[in-house]
DNA sequence: TGTACATCAGTGAACGCGCGTTCACTGATGTAC
DNA sequence: TGTACATCAGTGAACGCGCGTTCACTGATGTAC
């Protein structure tokens, strides 16, 4: 039938809301479409009404996400502050177990590999946030600033992939805290 | 039939070999029981006669690869030269590239997270491994050579996943270089 | 030494299952007149 | 305003496929005598 006239752009909306939760708590083949959409409150048909294919909502989805992440760290002010207030709350226990809700990087880097129609837009993403997060570092030698972010960035992805991944949570804690000490 | 008497682990032995090496280049879930067997030289009917499951043998070919890694970790002399080495290797073009030959723990961390069977041996390689690399940091504060360490180790995953990840060629190299500046 | 037979790793067809995807169909809504 | 009809998002059964796993069977080897 033809359905109430709620927007349709919302419902895409909410598939694309759901499937990045899911996708983050369980990697991209973790979870079916089937699964999506019953989350997102509908069966699973129409899911090609709104997008080409699985891999195509991977690429939408992920976008989405990070434009939403990154899009306005560049209104954070430049200050320690904001770096420190990151750092914080990267490398909290409560981000660390709130992978669903969490950093979208350090849940699917692993996954971003092989899955070649993601990369592009994944690439311009990750360029753009260790260009912005450059700022945080311009008390050190201008030549290293880009370099510090770098290594600052890929530090705190590391720590929370491997605290998420072992299997005792105070080394888990040992991790994060120790990572955020050096990172401050 | 009854087969020849070459070694039956001889044969378990290689389905672990090539089994690692998938996984590793493809993840746990990325590949099947059939591909493994058939890249052993075997049907894959008699995977069951060798492992209860495919999780078991996920468990029992990490756990072999990381002991492989680690274990003689420790005879490395806890001196400057064999952790630059390590960290050149590491963050290495080749390594980068080598993903089915490299570091398991980079491979494969993410998908440890939703993996229990598989958990506690990585936990305890990942703790001993990290208790072997405190001995590279000596020269700083008592206290903080663990530390050190961890955020050492932590960095060079991350650095390496993030490279992987990305779809830029000198984009990765840039994160593998400017890592690895800061960690010798 | 030769014969009879038990062993058991390997074989390969088959299982149930869930996946991504397709498609003929439904029927309330919006539009034409 | 009322009637006739085209629209098209949603429905849900069905598709082919590959997965992990099972199992009745095979037959060269090792053993008993």
């Amino acid at each position: 039938m033809r359905y109430p006239a709620t927007d349709t752009a919302q419902k895409h909306e909410r598939i694309l809301d759901e499937s990045i939760r899911l996708f983050r708590e369980r990697g991209f083949h973790g979870v079916s479409v089937g699964e999506i959409m019953k989350a997102s409150g509908l069966t699973h048909g129409p899911f090609y009404n709104h997008f080409a294919s699985k891999e195509a909502l991977m690429a939408e989805s992920l976008n989405r996400e990070l434009q939403r992440t990154f899009g306005d760290f560049d209104k954070v002010p430049g200050s320690d502050i904001g770096k420190a207030a990151f750092v914080d709350y990267y490398l909290s226990e409560e981000h660390m177990r709130d992978c669903a809700g969490g950093c979208a990087v350090a849940a699917l880097a692993s996954e971003i590999r092989k899955e070649p129609e993601v990369q592009g837009a994944f690439t311009a993403q990750i360029k753009s946030v260790i260009q912005k997060l450059s700022s945080y570092f311009p008390w050190k030698s201008r030549r290293s600033a880009r370099g510090d972010a770098i290594h600052w960035y890929v530090s705190m992805i590391g720590a929370l992939i491997l605290s998420r991944a072992v299997n005792d949570d105070e080394f888990a804690r040992e991790i994060l805290a120790e990572t955020s000490k050096r990172l401050h």
